[in-house]
DNA sequence: ACCTGAACACCGTTCAAGT
DNA sequence: ACCTGAACACCGTTCAAGT
């Protein structure tokens, strides 16, 4: 009784790497990273745990695939133009920087599992598929921003970590909703309990706690892309 | 014969919550993520299941206390006095910021698996009080800095995670060593796996492959700090 | 109040056997 | 070459029983 979710579909196609990776990201976006184990793919694929290790090397190797995926997928949206450009006029770097981040954002955004994923994903193989992707796309920006080559490395990591960092702390805010509060409300619960820290160990973030309750996330997150890529403009003028 | 290791040292002080987490810490240090378990730790602590899950909730609590405990022990060491400030003279706030962003480096560089578990505290209970503590090290000189009060939030933020996103990469290439690869022979390896990649899709990439060979990490994570720093300074002139 | 340790449910992975 | 499904080792967690 407890278990017929979903065979119904009787598997017309092949099993193939590319459906098990597909279907992994199904699972992890309708059940969280629990909810990917090897006997509810099993049944989601209406087959057995050794059919699906023919494909794919082991779990770890699968997580891997569904980030990798996942990830490309983001990166491979045309950034969009800003809406105020003139059609016909290319978006600056700046911009194009901009959109990139944000295709980031998103991406975890809709699969909150990306933020741990990314996290362990990059520490098990730290230059597996991923980094270079998205290291890439931020870089080529990067020098058309027209940042000396002997500064792209270290520019364009730095971008890549604030993104990664920052889009993880928010895919955590998004999905707090998980315990039944939406958004507001957890913002809101969020910034009573900073209200309530100690006065002499919290007093700063005790202070900022009502910045919490109305921020947009996005507004944010773009706000703080600026912060660097002010910063960036001004450790590297553009005509020195 | 297999397991036998440690059991020597009798318990003599009782059980407690500070004992387990610190057993945990330990084991961590010494096996990784994975070798964290409840068996491992019963030995080590001579006990069974039952005892400690008499002081600690589950094993998440339990990666959460770890992780607190390494992150508090990490901010409280006094940023130390810039080598060159004269004796007397206090830190600038850009200085004590840069102090604090190394500690969290140096941290998770000791503590490997601090860099997954912080992605994924801070994801399962987002401002739990790893997250303020952070905050409120990072914030105190944000203000210092003479950030107008309606940006220390978005300001701050930024820093953070900045910090928590390069230090998590960078515990990544510091571990990758586990394969028995030291640091420059990984750094080469990659950089050379690098120059493999496609040409058109991974131009940049390939380009900028020789900088990663001799980079020494605690210098580009500083330089990114800076980046960030000076964006903020341009962003909010001292005297507006 | 604190601890013991057997037992349970579940999970990743393997492998001999089938087609 | 690709798939099946029973079986194995291991893990987090529970709980009746002890002190």
């Amino acid at each position: 009784m407890a278990t017929r979710t979903r065979r119904s579909q009787r598997r017309t196609e092949a099993l193939s790497r590319e459906r098990i990776v597909e279907a992994a990201v199904e699972l992890l976006d309708a059940t969280g990273e629990g909810g990917l184990t090897f006997r509810a793919l099993t049944e989601r694929l209406a087959t057995g745990p050794g059919a699906i290790y023919w494909h794919v090397e082991n779990k770890d190797e699968l997580l891997g695939a569904a980030t990798e995926t996942v990830v490309a997928a983001a990166l491979a949206v045309e950034p969009t133009r800003a809406p105020d450009s003139p059609a016909g006029a290319p978006d600056s770097p700046r911009d194009e920087i901009r959109a990139v981040a944000l295709g980031l954002f998103e991406a975890i955004d809709e699969h909150p599992w990306l933020a741990t994923q990314l996290a362990t994903h990059l520490s098990r193989s730290p230059w597996g598929s991923v980094a270079p992707r998205i290291f890439e796309s931020l870089g080529r920006r990067v020098r058309a921003l027209g940042v000396p080559e002997g500064s792209w490395f270290v520019v364009t990591s730095a971008l890549m970590h604030y993104i990664l960092g920052a889009a993880g702390q928010n895919a955590a805010n998004a999905r707090a909703g998980g315990g039944g509060l939406d958004r507001d409300e957890f913002l809101d619960a969020t910034a009573a309990a900073w209200e309530e820290l100690d006065p002499d160990d919290y007093a700063f973030t005790r202070a900022v706690a009502y910045q919490m309750r109305g921020h947009d996330d996005r507004e944010q997150f773009l706000a703080g892309i600026d912060l660097v890529l002010t910063g960036i403009a001004a450790t590297h003028p553009p005509d020195a």
